[in-house]
DNA sequence: GTCTATATTATGATAGAC
DNA sequence: GTCTATCATAATATAGAC
């Protein structure tokens, strides 16, 4: 029932194939979200950055929520592989450790990603309200804490927000990719109380 | 030569009296802002929620621009008594951490700050091209870090995200600013390596 | 798959009355 | 200080030709 061209319609969220002109809008897209945000994103400025016209980007998609929703998928796609083998793993600690440094990783080397993801209020409200983002994201927070207390969903926040922030930060735009995640790493786990 | 109606127009942040018609503009543009972006805001929505027309609001502000200019200018405004008291103080260290401390308290009472004036792209991007603005995050800056060097910088920018995440985080807006806070004085401390 | 052209609505912004 | 009314522009979105 479910069709290649309506991801995330239903069901869980997955691995979604994209056509050549579809991949082009979507990379458009999340470049601009990434500097203007989504609400500051037009579909001219996504047309004009592919190189085409609205009527040709309104072809590939039916409406910029759909954009919205299939850069989201696609991104938060590249995390399943890395979820699966976390939650495969018998040792826990292990497993969360394992899992920050793939998922610091993936920030690091696609910062832009960031931003959107986390912070931008359109994508933060679809990954509440949408529910095979909320079940997902629920997956990934349940391997990264292990736990429920208070304490633990504060550190788990402050984590994720270091890790995102530092990522993003202008200042440190220059800063090479294996400083920047060795740092990260090294005070993510500083943050968690391990011994690293 | 600088006049109230045109805050921060030259010279440096200061803090500015509003009317109380401004006033209301300026509390409904902050928690709107805070749920839907600044793109994402409109006048018609701004004036909805004072409860007055658009016109009305264009009589307070002449742009929408200004609205931007005059809530960040506002709230950032704020850390002008907390930044004076850090500079003056001699041991750079415990000003360092006075200021983390009152940052902090400020973050965690008025959460819906921080998504807007750390995250929203049209406050970053005001924030590191209005020379006012830029001249203070500088001097704030200059007082968290103490230093120059890549690590410090990396550190400081986690810090900072470690903080405005956790007080944005939806799953922790149950929490008590008292626990909160305790928290994350912790954990930034941690972060910092200060023996705290 | 892309185009031109167009419809519709919303946006930022202004003029002038009260 | 707020209103009604209006404007110009830009936004999302669609129709139909190539």
């Amino acid at each position: 029932m479910t069709s290649a061209r309506e991801p995330v319609a239903d069901g869980e969220l997955r691995f979604v194939e994209f056509s050549a002109p579809r991949k082009r809008v979507l990379d458009a897209a999340l470049d601009l979200f990434a500097e203007n945000g989504v609400s500051g994103t037009s579909l001219q400025m996504i047309a004009s950055s592919v190189g085409i016209t609205k009527a040709a980007v309104y072809h590939q998609f039916r409406t910029k929520e759909d954009i919205v929703v299939a850069v989201t998928e696609r991104e938060l796609a590249r995390l399943i592989p890395m979820l699966e083998r976390a939650e495969a793993q018998e040792d826990a600690p292990q497993a969360r450790d394992d899992l920050l440094v793939e998922v610091i990783d993936m920030a690091v080397r696609d910062r832009r990603l960031v931003r959107t993801l986390q912070f931008d209020p359109v994508v933060v409200r679809l990954l509440a309200e949408h529910p095979p983002f909320e079940r997902f994201m629920d997956r990934l927070y349940r391997v990264l804490l292990g736990d429920d207390g208070v304490d633990v969903m504060i550190e788990a926040a402050m984590l994720q927000g270091a890790i995102s922030s530092a990522v993003m930060h202008p200042f440190l735009a220059g800063v090479d990719d294996e400083t920047l995640r060795a740092r990260l790493t090294d005070v993510s786990r500083r943050i968690l109380g391990l011994t690293g």
